[in-house]
DNA sequence: CCTGGCACTCGACCATCGAGAGTGCTAACA
DNA sequence: TGTTAGCACTCTCGATGGTCGAGTGCCAGG
């Protein structure tokens, strides 16, 4: 048996139908949808083709077919239809994103936000990727006698700074200067390369060299701050409102995950240099998520960072709505964060 | 009719049991006590008082009595014993807060973990207040051409900064010469203060008025965001253990004051400077907390600063355990900011 | 003043039942 | 041969009603 017309035209039926009432969908209802000239019974017999085929499950035998992810990769793939996102949609998220914002992060956070408003979903936002960034500069400022903040400058106008210890007798100037030899040693390096030249450095240094120990630790640091992963939540009580998890220890599973930063960066990481990406139910790695879905788009900054921007729900999802919305999102985030 | 002696014992015996169940108590539960050597009879009658009294409510006229928010109120102010942490507990704390941290927001954030992971509650943690605070020196570090880094050093350590646009005739030393002057002028100042000091400034100014606007529309904006507050949330999956939410309606509401943190800054802020405060039940403002507790304990960073830490669960809540914990807490966050 | 006893109340739990939605199958029809 | 009407069957859901047990209030006796 094989997938004719009828059939994905059916199946897409169903899946609209789901998606809108969270119901298990019988053959009347179907039948009596506009563009299907059907009868019930005909559409029962598809139905139950559709069944044995795998697109379709059902809870008990005498009740309405629900979509299996099956069905919906179908959907994803093949049956969608991208709608351009609404005007009133593009005009909350430019609303949002345009009230003053100096930091990346802030932009993230209220990213995250938005789009959750929006969707009635759960949304989640990455940070800027830090890989591929260079470095621009690094000052040293005094913060007390003993204490200095350093602060890296990278390409894209990323910011990360730390306090460190640092030798009573240096004055301010001298941590200016050594700030200006810093930055000429490191200007342009990939933060991978770093470590390489304070070894360089080290060779030649007499005093000085705890202080140097400092920075590179902090520069160190913060790239494993990185490598952990920042992400942005968004409203994580959005789920609550969906049928699927008035059970209360779905919920709370659910919640934990988004908890735990540990494993929700990897599954946006995973996606990350993707133009988008889908994750359908069991196709996600995490055992709690096997009745979810995630889908992501990604954003740049410049040309040399990037993030990930994503709205995680139930797999009854309305895939097209969400879509549009994200990669809208993600094309106003990466203009935003290009023009800086 | 008067309280007694008891009166009270059978009132905390109650609270205690309550506390533990959540499930009504019966005068036969009590009875059962060890400590207390009346008959299931007299329990009835003195349980009748109490509920006169307004100490005890009935959900349904044939079942156990609940401890009204009256009763917490007697509870917490008169009946509680608040014990030592536990060793194991305080270990856990140490463990986790001495993880390096060189940030204070790390710090913070670690905390809400910990408070949450241990008492299964929700904690509530704000970063330190900046109203106190004093400037300690003003930097500009160049990012690109056009931009630059202003970063505000504040007493006690703590660190604001925000990019803004520069002249780009301005060189690197120039920044830094500006800088000088900026701290000579802002070093010790209040952030209130330091809006006269500028219209003072402005006066004897011709170039870069521009780009001292900039610095004092940082100083002011981060100001404006402090005051939004930060707040860090840990455990908010936790709520959804205790069976008072098992209502998802419930458990939602609850979990949307958690993410806006217009609602949840206040709150804390309220509570700042106390050393201690426990809000009941409808004590809270809040309306969506009104069967809720919120328990909070302040914390310290060198003489000017200080903040708030939280636990909020049901008003069925745990008070000596929570208190000793978070108090605990605070003794620790003070040491670890304090010594930087 | 305390306590045992007793009648009463009320929610939780369970079984039963009918309605309604939906199915699968068969037979008739175009 | 594909489509449809009809029919018996299945399963969930909500309402109904009965029983059980925990708990109460009150009274009378110690």
């Amino acid at each position: 048996m094989r997938m004719d017309e009828r059939k994905f035209l059916i199946l897409q039926a169903i899946i609209d139908d789901y998606i809108m009432t969270a119901v298990p969908v019988g053959s009347r209802t179907i039948s009596r949808k506009q563009g299907v000239g059907f009868s019930p019974a005909t559409i029962r017999n598809e139905m139950s083709d559709l069944e044995e085929l795998g697109y379709l499950d059902q809870p008990h035998t005498s009740s309405g077919r629900v979509p299996s992810p099956k069905a919906y990769r179908l959907y994803v793939d093949h049956l969608l239809k991208v709608s351009e996102v609404g005007r009133e949609d593009a005009e909350r998220i430019s609303a949002y994103l345009h009230q003053r914002a100096t930091q990346v992060e802030q932009v993230i956070k209220r990213a995250a936000q938005v789009l959750s408003d929006i969707t009635q979903y759960t949304a989640l936002v990455t940070a800027p990727e830090v890989e591929a960034l260079r470095i621009v500069r690094v000052q040293l400022v005094p913060v007390s006698a003993s204490k200095a903040l350093v602060i890296v400058v990278t390409s894209a106008g990323l910011i990360k700074d730390a306090v460190i210890r640092v030798p009573e007798a240096l004055g301010s100037h001298h941590l200016y200067e050594l700030s200006q030899m810093l930055t000429n040693q490191l200007h342009g390096l990939s933060l991978s390369e770093v470590r390489r030249r304070f070894a360089e450095l080290f060779v030649g240094m007499k005093e000085n060299r705890r202080l140097l120990a400092g920075v590179l630790e902090v520069i160190e640091n913060r790239l494993e701050d990185e490598a952990k992963g920042e992400v942005m939540v968004g409203g994580s009580a959005n789920l609550l409102s969906h049928p699927e998890y008035a059970d209360v220890e779905k919920a709370k599973h659910f919640l934990s995950v988004l908890e735990s930063r540990e494993k929700l960066y990897p599954l946006l990481k995973q996606a990350g240099a993707m133009e988008f990406t889908i994750r359908i139910g069991p196709e996600n790695d995490l055992p709690e998520l096997s009745e979810c879905s995630l889908v992501t788009v990604g954003y740049h900054m410049g040309k040399q960072a990037g993030g990930t921007i994503g709205i995680i729900g139930p797999t009854r999802m309305d895939y097209g709505r969400v879509l549009s919305v994200l990669s809208y999102m993600g094309r106003m985030i990466t203009e935003m964060l290009s023009e800086n």
